[in-house]
DNA sequence: GTGACCACCTGGCCGC
DNA sequence: TGCGGCCAGGTGGTCA
């Protein structure tokens, strides 16, 4: 499931690829996918444009072209391929993008719950669904009065906050769980009762665990990989997501699965208290 | 304003 | 082997 990590990756991959080709032809096969405009004007607005450079806000990935930028958001399995025209388009790939050169990208997502948008660059971070993402976690006014200000009135637990997209952008189920352990925390602790201590420890651990999972090309779990088939190795550095009955690799005692906000949420008893 | 719940989707897994 | 049911989870919408 892509975070902001895997969507960094799959950004420098597409980067190295697709910069400065120009579109020939798009092709909806599944019109949900578009969030907005209607698919014709998708279609239309997009032909003749050339990618000027990619960028990433949050989870969403950014194509900038001269007048226009396209947001895709991967949601649970969205992935970009880079393929041939001739090769055969599979029952999951939603978005074609053919270029001029012969070459196509290809929107693939099984589970068909990716979104994109088509919207003007001008003032964009002012545009929804941009300006409902709250900071990066590299942001330098990401601090701890931020985080208190955000929290002092959440009595939800923490790790349903962390995912949160518009008090700290990027964080997904998976980091959740690998932050609060790195921070002591345990994620049904309510927000608002959160010290300053520990508001410190989710901004540090949240920038060194993005970090690393950065330098790693993200997390492949179940069904996630990047553009060209690229495989993340963060999994082999989670410490209890994805561990449930294995020995916590601080104290040894066993890792616990439960369920926060409907999420699978994994942590262990005894480092983490509440 | 806040929080709980559900729908969107499909493939993998499990039990029968 | 085949079938049904459950689970995975990011986000947006609805309702209390």
């Amino acid at each position: 499931m892509p975070e902001l990590p895997e969507v960094e990756t799959v950004k420098e991959t597409l980067k190295k690829h697709i910069l400065h080709k120009k579109i020939k032809r798009v092709d909806v096969r599944y019109p949900k996918i578009i969030a907005s405009p209607s698919v014709e004007e998708f279609v239309t607005r997009l032909k003749n444009q050339e990618i000027l450079d990619m960028r990433r806000r949050g989870k969403w990935l950014m194509f900038v072209f001269k007048e226009d930028t396209l947001l895709s958001h991967l949601r649970m399995e969205g992935k970009f391929f880079l393929k041939e025209h001739e090769e055969e388009i599979n029952r999951h790939e939603h978005v074609i993008f053919e270029f001029m050169d012969g070459t196509e990208l290809r929107y693939q997502d099984t589970r068909k719950f990716g979104r994109m948008y088509l919207l003007k660059s001008d003032d964009i971070e002012k545009r929804k669904p941009l300006n409902e993402l709250g900071l990066e976690p590299w942001d330098p006014t990401l601090t701890v009065s931020y985080l208190k200000e955000k929290y002092k009135t959440k009595r939800l637990p923490i790790k349903t906050v962390l995912l949160d997209q518009s008090i700290i952008t990027g964080i997904g189920n998976i980091y959740a769980d690998e932050i609060l352990f790195l921070s002591h925390i345990h994620p049904l602790k309510v927000c608002s009762k959160l010290t300053k201590k520990e508001c410190e420890q989710i901004i540090d651990h949240t920038k060194s665990v993005l970090n690393h999972a950065i330098s790693l090309g993200g997390t492949t779990i179940r069904s996630y990989e990047s553009s060209e088939g690229v495989h993340g190795r963060f999994q082999h550095s989670l410490l209890v997501h994805n561990h449930e009955g294995e020995a916590c690799p601080v104290c040894k005692k066993s890792i616990i699965k439960i369920k926060v906000g409907g999420r699978g949420t994994y942590y262990c008893p005894k480092c983490q208290k509440k």
